[in-house]
DNA sequence: GCCAACGTTGGC
DNA sequence: GCCAACGTTGGC
């Protein structure tokens, strides 16, 4: 199967691009979405990548290129009680919640701010820019990817 | 199944 | 902190 692209937003004052470049791997925890958990459950491959994007930041924008590097697993996260996302209807048997493992791929040496992405004429189409798009996991076709990627490799 | 109320996301 | 645009919940 064809490779694909996707884009995963963190809050990085909670876990950034540095954050993972650190850590090297890390589980895509406290997805509580219901589309954005199929992506990861049913469309997501190893090998896939991904733009690794920072929400709720100054500014907004991509921040750099992870990869899948462990397919979806029950997310941890659902089984701590005392936990932020604790799911008291999941059980070991029938998990409510499935988070993929990515590594870290390359951080981009400036944010590609989200400003520059809607002025970028060849992006205007990704699914981001889409009015009301929210999803915190998101798929984006290749020439998108491929667009953002230049971005971020031309600065520095 | 409908839909109002409520909660969340995330840019600004 | 505000609020648009969602998604979820729960009464009926």
């Amino acid at each position: 199967m064809a490779k694909r692209y996707w884009l995963m937003k963190s809050e990085p004052e909670v876990y950034s691009i540095e954050d993972l470049a650190r850590d090297k791997h890390t589980l895509w925890e406290g997805v509580r979405n219901y589309q954005a958990r199929n992506f990861m459950m049913n469309d997501m491959a190893i090998g896939d990548e991904v733009i690794f994007y920072h929400s709720n930041a100054e500014p907004p924008g991509a921040a750099g290129v992870a990869r899948v590097s462990g397919k979806a697993v029950p997310d941890p996260s659902q089984f701590i009680k005392k936990g932020e996302y604790f799911e008291k209807r999941a059980t070991a048997a029938k998990p409510v919640w499935f988070c993929v493992e990515v590594e870290f791929s390359k951080a981009f040496t400036k944010i590609v701010s989200l400003e520059e992405i809607k002025s970028e004429k060849s992006l205007t189409e990704i699914a981001l820019l889409q009015k009301g798009q929210r999803l915190s996991v998101q798929p984006v076709e290749a020439k998108h990817f491929t667009k953002l990627v230049a971005m971020g490799a031309h600065r520095g």
